[in-house]
DNA sequence: GCCGTTTTCGGCCCGACTGTTTTCAGTCG
């Protein structure tokens, strides 16, 4: 039975859910909440790790107990303690949670005593206004809980990073209006660059007579305000995005920063460090912690002060998800993270030629007015023919218009490449004769989803043995919010491009982000480079590329560990070297 | 349930807003 860390998370996560509903110590739900996030973000398979004979109580957070629930779940596909706690309650309860402003204890109240198993009954005893009688309830829940089934509002809803942020730009320029305003800054997921994001926070300075808040809950884009306060108040965009807005005080900026940019399990991390060293770090800034009343303020103006106190660097936002950045940054070893000003090509990009929609020129001159020094043209091949894959003939074609453009544009190089299917035994589109002729060879996987991980796998090992693989496009296949990665063993592939030398691909669409910031802290171990490319299919997809810089950092990437910071000439050269050139 | 150069027991991050409410619990981030 091969179980993956995603179901063992999922396992842990609907344990929390029950045993909150149940009332639980508190801290034992943290604990399995705790081990769901750092499972899901292992970067290598548990049931691998077993295989090895690994200990897992070595991984932080995972203890005695929760290290034998793992090796039941691998040995078993579940876990007893779960089975039980399922037992206890209907199957659909925890779909109760989900819904705003129903917690556990008013899940409790509502199954214990008005007997509802499930949303559908829940909107029907709502609608006979037996909810409202209560303890805990009143008329005012009822009739929110019956707007939120309506509306199917839940609160674990997710948004594309890319869709929510313009939004979050305009809001910030709004804010920037109000009389009295001194700063507006996007902290939350958006500033640490999360591939989606739950809700968009703001974090303004104002003074004490400016109507920030008023104005807030009258932007034109509301649709609901959801609290009104006088330092913290929340809409809800006609998108359907909710937007936090925190209002303090220049000497709590920093702080503040640090606290609504989060994540929520960094900070907490950073408020244990800081009660260790007799100090209280809140959102209003660092305290001297102890002392009844009047607790001295030691920091709180800017997030490095507050990071200061507690014995640690500046540490970027996209790394704070306590995931092994505190102690990186304790012992001075924080990666210098690689920048959007590092990139000097996109090397995966298709012209009207396929189905993109600009031409060559458009698209070199689109790279070379971002300041980049090269492109490669890599369009579909033959099999792809729905979107115009190009066979051996028109190929040949390209590489001619390409050294004719070669010869006339200054200022910036384009390279040949394609973006070769492989096919589903492992081999490649094109024949080798022709691929042989380019500066790169993109493999792509666009057939056959639904393959075991052992074939897919095999499949993707074999194509990297071909001669001229360069590189393994957008490797897991994942759309966000739409499709699941196919199948496949990354660690696997991850050390074969390493004994092979080949390079993988950090798709930068909003969409896709594939590798995942798991990978590529995986391929930075194993010395594996990536490459961050855009896929655009027309000259304004290039901007793209700052959101594969922004998942590259959040998996930890330095300049050194992406294939496009290269020059030119060393990149021929490291392209060349795949090649067997 | 985890964790430990103060500890193997007794801790475990911190605060705002709402309405269930008339002094506080529940939810949320």
């Amino acid at each position: 039975m091969l179980v993956h860390n995603a179901e063992i998370a999922a396992m842990f996560d609907e344990i929390a859910d029950l045993l909150d509903i149940q009332g639980a110590n508190p801290f034992r739900i943290r604990a399995y909440r705790n081990a769901a996030r750092t499972v899901q973000g292992l970067g290598r398979e548990l049931s691998d790790m077993l295989a090895g004979d690994e200990d897992l109580t070595d991984i932080p957070g995972i203890g005695a107990d929760l290290a034998a629930k793992i090796v039941e779940a691998v040995e078993t596909g579940g876990m007893e303690t779960l089975e039980k706690l399922r037992r206890q309650f209907p199957p659909g309860i925890t779909d109760l949670l989900r819904l705003p402003n129903l917690g556990p204890k008013r899940v409790k109240a509502l199954f214990q005593d008005l007997k509802i198993e499930s949303l559908k009954q829940l909107e029907a005893a709502a609608r006979e206004g037996k909810v409202r009688n209560l303890a805990g309830f009143g008329e005012k829940l009822e009739q929110q809980i019956l707007e939120s089934i309506k509306s199917k509002a839940d609160t674990g809803r997710r948004f594309l990073r890319a869709a929510v942020e313009p939004y979050a730009h305009a809001l910030v320029q709004y804010l920037e209006t109000v009389p009295g305003v001194e700063t507006v800054a996007i902290a939350g997921s958006c500033r640490r660059a999360r591939e989606t994001v739950g809700d968009i926070d703001i974090l303004a300075v104002a003074d004490g007579k400016s109507q920030v808040m008023d104005r807030f809950v009258r932007y034109d884009e509301m649709a609901e305000v959801l609290a009104h306060g006088e330092t913290k108040s929340s809409i809800v965009l006609r998108t359907g995005v909710q937007v936090d807005l925190r209002l303090v005080e220049e000497k709590s900026l920093g702080a503040a920063m640090v606290y609504f940019t989060g994540s929520k399990a960094h900070n907490i991390a950073i408020r244990k460090r800081a009660q260790e060293r007799g100090l209280k770090i809140n959102e209003y800034g660092v305290f001297s912690a102890g002392e009844e009343k009047d607790e001295p303020y030691v920091a709180g103006r800017t997030e490095k002060d507050v990071y200061a106190t507690i014995d640690l660097p500046f540490i970027p936002p996209e790394l704070r998800e306590d995931a092994g950045e505190i102690e990186a940054a304790e012992k001075g070893k924080l990666p210098k993270l690689v920048e959007l000003d590092d990139i000097r090509g996109d090397l995966h990009m298709h012209t009207a030629e396929s189905d993109g929609k600009n031409s060559i020129r458009e698209m070199a001159e689109a790279a070379r007015a971002r300041g980049y020094e090269y492109i490669a043209v890599t369009e579909h091949s033959r099999r792809l023919a729905m979107v115009g894959g190009l066979d051996e003939k028109r190929l040949m074609k390209q590489m001619e218009e390409i050294d004719r453009l070669n010869a006339t544009l200054k200022g910036i190089a384009i390279l040949k490449g394609i973006e070769v299917d492989v096919l589903d035994d492992g081999g490649l589109d094109l024949p080798d004769s022709v691929l042989a002729k380019l500066d790169l060879v993109i493999g792509s996987i666009h057939s056959q989803f639904r393959f075991t991980s052992d074939r897919q796998t095999e499949r993707v090992l074999r194509a990297m043995d071909h001669p001229c693989f360069t590189m393994l496009a957008h490797p897991t296949g994942r759309l966000l919010l739409e499709r699941e990665p196919y199948e496949l063993d990354l660690s696997r592939v991850i050390e074969h491009a390493a004994q092979r030398g080949c390079f993988l691909e950090l798709n930068s669409h909003p969409l896709r982000l594939d590798l995942t910031e798991t990978s590529c802290r995986m391929a930075k171990s194993q010395g594996v480079r990536v490459c961050i490319n855009t896929d655009a299919h027309g000259t304004t997809d290039l901007d793209h590329m700052v959101y594969g810089v922004g998942q590259a950092r959040r998996g930890w990437l330095g300049k050194k560990d992406v294939l496009n910071t290269l020059p030119l000439k060393s990149l021929r050269a490291a392209l060349a070297k795949t090649m067997g050139k």
